[in-house]
DNA sequence: AATGAATGAGGGTTCATTCAT
DNA sequence: TATGAATGAACCCTCATTCAT
């Protein structure tokens, strides 16, 4: 019989509970008051069971936050031919906008990771999850873009290099503030937040038509 | 006799120079690694000593939260009426920027606090650094903008109230997005920081003059 | 059938196996660092089959040890009546250093044993390990003595028991030093270690002719 | 007035007391069962008290350590010039071994440490306190060898660095056996062993004379 | 005002061992 | 027979904080 895959899922599926309650508990205190006791406890199991799952704190941490990068895929959509590229633009724009706002206990999460990881000692070249979130949208932009720019679409003095930068850097710092708001907060906002995101998104596309200058 | 007076002035001297470790400690460790003991080492104090200063460690990180908010004003201008408003608006932006990129360090400080706070228990409707830091611009931005709307120069669209939201929520996202880059990489990457502001800049009069709708 | 014998011969195997590993452990980090949990993963067992074949961790110890005092027997030679018995006692004496330095882990691990145990309550009266092994030697040595002194071959003052517990205090002292040699030391020293068994050798001889006395 | 020298010495004092205790504890319980909170029961103290003391239990092991070798000087006599280097060798050996059976205590420690630490990394190149100890010894024999060497009171062939290796060698390994005997053997044992200190003394004096050679 | 001494509380981790299957 | 799961006990260590001087 298949008693070790069997065990194996089992495994599994224990492993993911703990890495719920993790998430619940570091959402709920926030990274520097996450620790294995109180998890242990919240769970009602012994800290030395945990122990058999993950090797210490900081690796349910690192689990924790690799689950997030898996799941918390960027929406991609695939890049049709016929499509015009900024339309595509704002439709990534839009999905990816959606995708934030629904999951944004991950996103807090991945920005609470960033913020905790900032003063750590790290392999330098090392990125944060929201990098590594980010980079994996830059291939898709690139090509959106420059098909964008090959279609006399964009205004010939944008750099496709400079514009996806800055169009990375605000998203990242806005899609941060959504995930760092209070919990309370972010709900009492959250129409002005979803207005603003549509306002972003006409500016990014003002943008690249424009080149940001007047007309 | 003044010896009350310069007692008092001594103590006040005594606990900048401690909020002043506190604050190099904070900026290379984290809040989280931040403690009493390591604190006093530092300053060559005994910890008791510390505590006749500041009631407890919650105390210390407070106060040095309100002395950067005294300290790091927003650079307000007076309001000359007979200046452009939209001029008044980019210069307004420059001075702010070079501010915060000249004083990064504080502004990294308030950007760790809030992630700090974030989960501890405070006070309903009150609201993180940032935010305060944000408000006192308010009423300038919005004389101004209301000025620039007498003036016809803004579309007419657009309602200065959401235009001062919008414009407020994208500088805090960026402001703290460079306050929470890690020192390296502020290091390499500050030329294109200060290039993608002008941008934002670009982005902001586009949207003030069209509402942001595509012409 | 003989199903019951073949069962018990496997079990005897995988006792040696894993008293084989237990020995690689304790070479290695020392008694102390040796631990059950561990001793498993090495042999990619669970813990709980080592509780089967073993009642708890220092009962493995001490089949370790006894295991090693039955395969480390002295060497002992038979007492051929018409050798000299000084020749004898020197072939023997070489046989025995050669057989420690061959055998030189074994030596090391009783060394171990000896300390660890030394602290530990354990029945009055009961001897250490290299105690043991010397009094295998005992026997043998004393009717080599006599015969030495019955034919004169001995310094008359010289009481045979005396010369026995002297020359095995010794003996065991310096096998005991070259068990507990770190091993980098030892492979440095081995030439050294082995000139002074010659000079103990010759040492012996002297003490046995002379009495210790100068002549 | 001297405040901070006062309280310096009551530390030392403290940390003398705590080391005495750890003494203690580790001659009843060897290395492996040494610890800290053991030993602050023993002290009727906090853990963290001891802590304030010594970095953490390795630091109170080498404390211990270097206590013991400071203490433990060899008892290095003068080398008066007139007098004969063979008497001058039995003597210096007589003090030396008084000494060892009268502080046995810190001769077993050294033993201990010297197994416990046999196992643990450390700098390649450094010895254990033993050799540490032997090593003290060397200049001073040395001397004295060579002295009597060109008295023509040493036996021709004898190298005086061989001599004073397998001397040593030979007292190190003696000594440890000492330190390493059980306290109750060894009370029983004590005369026996004074007398085998004699015979190794002879012999010392023999194997030089003749240079191990029968005659 | 300043400090040395001391500690309770609590988090991190390891180990030996038992239980149920 | 073998093993995954689970845990109590105990050790290591750090931190905030109080007390007496």
């Amino acid at each position: 019989m298949d008693k070790a895959a069997y065990f194996e899922q089992l495994r599994q599926k224990r492993r993911n509970d703990i890495l719920d309650a993790a998430q619940d508990m570091i959402l709920q205190q926030g990274m520097d008051d996450f620790n294995i006791q109180q998890l242990a406890r919240k769970l009602d199991l012994s800290t030395v069971t945990l122990y058999k799952y993950f090797k210490n704190s900081e690796d349910i941490a690192l689990a924790l936050q690799e689950r997030i990068l898996e799941t918390q895929k960027p929406p991609l959509p695939k890049l049709v031919s016929d499509c015009n590229p900024l339309t595509l633009f704002s439709d990534f724009h839009r999905v990816l906008y959606r995708d934030v706002l629904k999951n944004r206990e991950r996103v807090t999460l991945l920005a609470l990771f960033e913020t905790y990881l900032r003063n750590k000692p790290h392999p330098t070249g090392e990125r944060s999850a929201f990098w590594t979130y980010a980079s994996q949208i830059r291939h898709f932009m690139e090509q959106l873009l420059e098909k964008a720019q090959s279609q006399g679409l964009i205004f010939g003095s944008v750099s496709t290099d400079d514009a996806f930068d800055f169009i990375m850097s605000l998203n990242v710092a806005f899609i941060r503030q959504i995930g760092l708001m209070e919990d309370e907060c972010f709900k009492l906002e959250e129409k002005t937040i979803k207005r603003q995101i549509e306002q972003l998104l006409d500016l990014f596309l003002l943008y690249l038509k424009t080149g940001g200058t007047t007309p």
